[in-house]
RNA sequence: GGCCCUAUCGUCUAACGGUUAGGACAUCGGCUUUUCAAGCCGGUAAUCAGAGUUCGAUUCUCUGUAGGGUCACCA
């Protein structure tokens, strides 16, 4: 009977901005150690003093927040250093590391570094997405465990920290395999159980290698910026290489918590495709209430001061036409918002419907349009009632012939809403001024 | 190149020896009776190859091939 409590943890290095594929390991950990009534600890190795920098760790604090992926404990490797050298005195003293002389290479090298005595053995484990995999150590040669007693490398706090935090289960890219066989050597070093390891497969750019910054990889945050939610970025982040069976695809964290399991995730590489992404958004922003949505709307669309009584009214229309609330800036550039809230400049040729292009013809129907309209209560103003006061005459006259001048004349563009909910938005003044206006025109 | 991992539609995946190989995204077509969007319906599209094991292989084994990862005084 085993009850030790699973504790797993995301131990990225804030040497960049952190992309999706990292993001997504961190969920894994995280479900994993929700699942298991667990903890989920973050740590931050920035045992790399040049290239790491505080602003990354910043964002890979921000993001997890973003994306909910909340942890139970945080520590960060530089606050540790005196304790390493402690551990490094101890191989030292066992004779499982030694000081060795080195001819620098590169500009910072020392011409003293620590190294760990490998046994040259063959190293076994149990991966818990892999099963066994064996490696000869022999290759590895006397790695580098540090640099100076100050100044430990990755190898080394790995497995310290990883013991000292009692982690039970590390969940880390499948980059980390090869890395795996060494870590097990220090643990024997030190007289340490290893962990259980889970590696997950890589998450690939499109072009098929691994993503990076160079590649175009995002870092987490953009995506917020670009105007996604977080509980869509969850849900697909977790479908990649991991899914429960069945046909369903739109599960929130809770589900996806309860669901998750190590065993049924996918041992090769999936790519990153932001079509699909985009699919899980717009399906979490129709879950939206409407309060919610105009918030969004409003707070992207703020920069253009907006009437926001219209913004509320027009929200529903437009939100069906995104993906993500950034495409929302793309709407305003080509134009698609500008009518809502001014009368439109009409394009005379834009009237004519396909071969009809008498604009005497038209100018008559329009006005009947707006005769029509006239004799509609206020009050009646609505979408279907519109619709039925005008659908005889243009059943008569032809739908397109009377229904597309009509649209046209109320927003000035080749595509928009159709005339009834454009009419039932502008209510009665404004409709009857962009029809006289349109019929002033011709 | 050595070592390691992987292999089902273009992409994400389901099927853990017996299915017309299923779903989703994308794509294409149709319908929603003006455009666009949305929605609905339908189509195209996959088991890397070759040997085994088996009555039967997407599924198990081996070989080949392909792709990826890793070979730092980075993590």
């Amino acid at each position: 009977m085993n009850t030790t409590k699973v504790i797993t943890r995301f131990a990225p290095s804030p040497t960049g901005y952190l992309h999706a594929g990292n993001y997504r390991t961190a969920l894994f950990s995280y479900m994993y150690a929700r699942q298991k009534g667990g903890k989920f600890i973050l740590r931050i190795e920035d045992t790399d003093k040049e290239r790491s920098k505080k602003e990354y760790e910043d964002n890979i604090i921000d993001s997890l927040k973003w994306l909910g992926l909340t942890y139970d404990d945080f520590c960060r490797q530089s606050d540790r250093t005196l304790l390493y050298g402690t551990y490094i005195q101890k191989l030292l003293d066992s004779g499982n590391a030694y000081i060795s002389k080195e001819i620098p290479k590169e500009p910072g090298d020392r011409s003293e570094v620590i190294r760990f005595k490998n046994p040259n053995k063959k190293v076994k484990f149990t991966d818990l997405i892999r099963g066994d995999i064996e490696f000869d150590t022999t290759d590895l040669g006397d790695f580098v465990i540090a640099r100076s007693m100050t100044e430990p490398v990755f190898h080394l706090v790995v497995v310290i920290d990883d013991a000292l935090s009692e982690i039970t289960h590390i969940i880390r890219g499948e980059d980390h395999i090869s890395n795996t066989p060494r870590h097990i050597l220090i643990y024997e070093a030190l007289g340490l159980m290893a962990p259980h390891y889970a590696h997950i497969p890589l998450l690939l750019s499109p072009d098929r290698t691994k993503m990076s910054k160079r590649k175009g990889a995002l870092p987490i945050t953009e995506y917020r910026k670009m105007g996604y939610l977080p509980e869509a970025v969850i849900n697909y982040l977790a479908f990649l290489g991991w899914n429960p069976g069945g046909e369903r695809e739109l599960y929130n964290v809770e589900e996806l918590i309860k669901l998750f399991d190590l065993n049924q995730v996918q041992k090769s590489a999936a790519i990153f495709n932001i079509e699909k992404l985009n699919w899980f958004n717009k399906e979490y922003i129709k879950l939206l209430p409407q309060e919610t949505l105009f918030k969004y709307v409003s707070e992207t669309l703020a920069p253009h001061n907006y009437n926001s009584e219209i913004l509320r009214k027009i929200t529903p229309l437009i939100v069906e036409r995104i993906s993500r609330f950034g495409e929302l800036e793309d709407m305003v550039k080509n134009n698609e918002l500008q009518y809502f809230f001014n009368c439109p400049v009409i394009k005379k040729e834009l009237l004519a419907w396909k071969t009809e292009n008498d604009f005497q013809k038209i100018k008559e129907r329009l006005i009947t349009v707006s005769d029509i309209l006239k004799t509609v209560p206020e009050s009646d103003y609505t979408k279907d009632k519109i619709k039925e006061a005008l659908w005889p005459f243009a059943e008569k006259e032809g739908r397109g012939a009377v229904l597309w001048p009509l649209r046209v004349s109320l927003s000035g563009q080749e595509k928009s809403p159709d005339p009834f909910t454009l009419i039932e938005i502008f209510g009665k003044e404004e409709t009857i001024i962009r029809l006289e206006n349109t019929i002033k025109l011709l």
